[in-house]
DNA sequence: CTATTATGGATATTGCAGGTCCATAAAGAT
DNA sequence: ATCTTTATGGACCTGCAATATCCATAATAG
């Protein structure tokens, strides 16, 4: 249950490239060096970036990478989803477990009558699903421009 | 970015533990086919369970495992625990970087007055701490007992 | 044209979740 | 006593996904 290294460092990049002057590339070498990770892998992930709209690319000479929109509309949600996917957190694997029939038993006869289920599912997912939300949507409030704000306000304190 | 299959067997074990009678013990055998996986499987995760104090075991014919305390102490995260462990969702592998560097020059300078950093630290890492705090709170605030309470409330909704 | 830079395919490497097997110990039943 | 039942823990296997590298190719600036 932990991030992947490569979450991590699709967030320092984009932090990066948050922190470059507007209209301005920043190169895979210059990010590399400044992660501390090797340009091949770096690259790799920068791509996927660049497909869900995170950031722009140019090849060329003085090419490389600037952010697609502005900070304030890239969360960090948006970020770690490039990396992670989109697949929730827990997935029940017992949906025809005896567990279930018992949770539901008395339900399956009320459902004679509505012709189907009302508290459908697995309760456990339920809450699980529930922990999830609490820490996406805290994720979404937080943008990367939130964290540049973060760190100047550190800074001059 | 998944919960481990392990943690939901975890999961859906303690919680029909739960169901049997007090002072009941329930086998591996049965656990095993509820869940429908493998018996030595299993009894790693119940194992493991009964280490960290959630449910006793015991040997010998007519032997099984039961809670080792009541349904509404024990919550969530501390069957989750057991299995995903306690290190913490997000860890920066960036801390030499210069990214941090650029993070905190200004505070360098004034830490030379305090002789420390005041807010030392990845802002990521605040960031995704943070995230994960909004989902462990919650995990804490769910126990055994609240999904047996709500099964009970679908049954005989 | 040439140098620079990103892209994507192919291909290791590696760690770990998932899963099995077996020898051992403990406890009840006969 | 010993037999049966049951959990325990060690050793081991396996497949896959995260990590990581290399290279041929395409695009662009100068």
């Amino acid at each position: 249950m932990q991030f992947s290294k490569s979450t991590g460092h699709a967030l320092h990049a984009v932090i990066h490239l948050a922190r470059a002057e507007r209209g301005q590339h920043v190169g895979i070498k210059e990010l590399a060096a400044l992660l501390g990770v090797s340009e091949s892998y770096l690259s790799k992930i920068m791509s996927k970036l660049r497909q869900d709209g995170i950031v722009r690319a140019m090849t060329g000479a003085s090419g490389g990478y600037e952010l697609a929109k502005s900070a304030n509309l890239i969360t960090f949600l948006d970020v770690i989803q490039v990396v992670e996917g989109r697949q929730k957190m827990y997935e029940c694997f017992n949906l025809d477990s005896q567990q279930h029939q018992l949770f539901f038993e008395s339900e399956e006869q009320a459902s004679q009558h509505t012709g189907h289920h009302e508290g459908n599912g697995c309760l456990v997912k339920k809450v699980m699903d529930g922990a999830e939300q609490q820490m996406v949507h805290y994720l979404q409030q937080h943008t990367i421009q939130g964290v540049l704000d973060s760190a100047a306000a550190t800074s001059t304190k």
